[in-house]
DNA sequence: ATACATACC
DNA sequence: TACTGGTATGTAT
């Protein structure tokens, strides 16, 4: 808890002379602190600082973030969060009251939903993953090749935004997403000064070039989810080379570190080994930096029950309030309170969220890419000179990206982000597929001029806009001659486009092929889609500039079927000069709670238990010794033996810190992209 | 189908 | 002086 004012009071003083604050219109001088301290609350205990450090950190960034435009608008989120929680606990609250056997219905349901997980966790036992990722990926770059940095707190990134920060920056309170003016003021503040390194994508792609090289040993079909981290299914490696064992996969881990780092010349990494891509996620940053965790089989239930839900990808810092509103901390948690979850959250989010609590993957083929986009934030302006030639600007990259990839897009959407940080979004369909930037622009400044036109009017002035953005969705493949000269387009070797083509070409009349109707093909079986998967790690190559020119457009491409028309749009109007921004549409985003069917609600501690059977039943997690044999510079952590043994080195590790929080380097979408949304 | 929100790196 | 950018997906309307 971070406090304001000189007052070092013990943690415990959270009621401040509210009512005087409020008088003066003041930030609630310590409520507001209070009320939205995980809004800035962006250092936490694996950051390596002492509790002291900490919350002198959290005052800093709270006194640097309370009156910005970003802080009020995080703000005024939360404050619809706190009603969607309402309304959430009125429902459970209208469950608890409900007639006894719809509530033993609702269990007897989830009783079965559990069973069958449990069965499913079953039938996949015996398959193996790893995590690799990076430690401080971009950050560990920068210093290698200029040692001098060394021991200075590192940040890639600049005074906007830090990508990611070394561990020297961290014990400082640095984060990646962290703005760099706050991670400057906090070096500032205890005497150092944050470095600023300008990242160099090249160089981050050849190294990561190199790391999956060394990797591809392992399982030639890794999944490269950004440049600074990878799924490998080891099934077959460990089988092949006899080491399905423990041992065997300490020994792999290790090996696969060991190799990371001689064939990058001094970059660590950090591996998980679990019998799922979850688990070997959350492994991998279980002994960050330059560690490694292996869970086994029959420990996994375990190693879940006692992680906070905060671990489970897919569920953030919204996520996390919303199922602590119900009293929800822990994985274990989670299955204990099944039946709750059942009526607070859809039947998506329940499932998710229960699949998670017990280890099991969701299903997940990643699969084509659906949309192209760029925006770009400058300073908060309203001269719409500026924003046209912006957003054409955006259009002409994004044309440049549908060409290279080879696709082109149906449907854009306008993103408007203005000086409070309010996003809109307007939905522009096309009337047919494009690459040009002419079309794109003429789409997005139609979209662009409707915005204006609905927030601004002859009395009141658009309000100031700090961001533009442009989507590029409908996608569809274009492959062969479209070019005006008839030449024939090729798609370069190695990519999706490439194989598709090939494809293509083998199936129908060759060398015809225009544009595919439809992004989907039929893949038929493993091997095919693992061939795409690898493809798709390359696709981004630049591609030749031998896009033919200009085809012939049609005058207009905007679907006027689904967009009409009523705006001037050669006229804008001139701003006035003084600068009332106007707020946007509330969009009061009323999230309901899941028609509850009213059930009981005790909470029911039961818990399947087949694999784990011979497992002791384990405690909530608690606070061990410290101590342990931990080796900072290549620990392995091997979870297995004895649960206390395991929450033991939980404990170790929070004590000991160390962990990258975020893990750094921006890049990549989302490895397994599954998300939750609770009501 | 559109708009908005959340998540991940 | 001052809170990113790219992609996917879930939820509500």
């Amino acid at each position: 808890m971070a406090k304001e004012g000189a007052a070092e009071q013990p943690t415990s003083s959270r009621q401040p002379p509210s009512s005087t604050a409020a008088a003066d219109g003041g930030p609630l001088y310590g409520q507001a602190e209070k009320d939205y301290h995980h809004l800035f609350n962006f250092t936490n205990n694996k950051a390596g600082m002492d509790k002291v450090d900490r919350e002198k950190a959290n005052q800093t960034i709270y006194e640097m973030s309370k009156n910005s435009s970003y802080f009020k608008n995080e703000q005024r989120k939360d404050d619809n969060r706190k009603e969607d929680i309402d309304r959430m606990k009125a429902h459970l609250e209208a469950y608890r009251n409900s007639q006894p056997e719809m509530r033993l219905k609702a269990e007897q349901s989830v009783r079965g939903v559990l069973q069958r997980l449990e069965k499913e966790r079953e039938s996949k036992r015996g398959s193996w993953w790893c995590h690799v990722d990076m430690d401080m990926f971009y950050c560990a770059v920068e210093i290698r090749d200029d040692p001098s940095l060394k021991d200075k707190p590192v940040a890639v990134g600049g005074p906007g935004m830090i990508c990611t920060a070394n561990y020297v920056a961290r014990r400082y309170g640095v984060r990646a997403a962290m703005p760099g003016f706050i991670g400057k003021k906090l070096c500032a503040d205890q005497g150092a000064e944050l470095v600023f390194v300008g990242g160099n994508m090249q160089k981050y792609q050849a190294e990561s070039m190199t790391v999956r090289r060394v990797l591809s040993e392992f399982d030639p079909h890794l999944k490269m989810g950004s440049l600074d981290e990878a799924f490998l299914n080891l099934t077959d490696y460990l089988k092949e080379n006899d080491l399905d064992s423990h041992e065997g996969r300490v020994k792999v881990a290790t090996e696969i570190r060991e190799k990371i780092t001689e064939a990058t010349r001094g970059l660590t990494a950090s591996a998980g080994i679990a019998p799922g891509r979850m688990m070997a996620k959350i492994a991998s940053d279980f002994n960050k930096p330059n560690g490694q965790t292996i869970i086994e089989e029959r420990d996994a239930a375990g190693f879940m029950d006692s992680l906070s839900v905060r671990k489970i990808p897919g569920v953030g810092k919204v996520g996390e309030h919303k199922l602590e509103a119900l009293n929800i901390k822990t994985c274990r948690d989670i299955l204990d309170n099944a039946v709750l979850i059942t009526q607070a959250c859809s039947d998506k989010s329940t499932q998710f969220l229960l699949r998670a609590a017990m280890g099991i993957d969701g299903e997940g083929r990643a699969s084509e890419r659906k949309s192209f986009s760029c925006e770009r934030t400058f300073r908060a302006t309203q001269d719409r000179k500026f924003l046209e030639e912006k957003l054409r600007d955006i259009a002409e990259s994004l044309a440049e990206d549908l060409k290279s990839h080879f696709m082109r897009s149906r449907h854009i959407t306008l993103k408007v982000k203005t000086a409070d940080f309010k996003v809109k979004q307007l939905a522009m369909p096309l009337s047919r597929s494009t690459d040009e930037a002419d079309d794109i622009d003429a789409g997005a400044q139609r979209a662009f001029s409707k915005y204006i036109d609905t927030h601004g009017d002859d009395t009141k002035a658009p309000p100031a806009i700090r961001l533009l953005g442009i989507k590029c969705a409908n996608l569809t493949h274009v492959f062969g001659g479209t070019g005006p000269d008839g030449e024939e387009r090729e798609a370069p070797k190695g990519t999706i486009d490439y194989f598709l083509q090939q494809q293509q070409k083998q199936k129908g009349g060759k060398g015809k092929a225009s544009e595919v109707g439809d992004i989907s093909i039929e893949i038929e079986d493993d091997e095919q889609m693992d061939q795409i998967d690898q493809m798709g790690d390359n696709a981004d190559a630049p591609a030749g500039d031998d896009h033919p020119g200009n085809q012939l457009l049609l005058p207009d491409i905007i679907d006027l079927e689904e967009w009409e028309e009523d705006v001037d749009v050669n006229h804008p109007q001139p701003q006035p000069p003084s600068c009332s921004s106007s707020p946007c549409q509330p969009a009061p985003s009323s999230a309901s709670l899941q028609p509850s069917l009213p059930l009981p609600l005790p909470q029911k501690r039961q818990l399947p238990q087949s694999s784990a059977a011979a497992q002791p039943k384990q405690p909530a997690p608690k606070r061990g010794k410290k101590g342990g044999k931990r080796n900072q510079d290549a620990a392995t952590v091997c979870v297995s033996g004895p649960m206390d043994a395991l929450l033991k080195r939980m404990a170790d590790r929070k004590a000991a810190g160390g962990g990258g929080g975020g893990s750094s380097a921006a890049g990549g979408g989302g490895v397994d992209g599954e998300c939750i949304e609770l009501d």
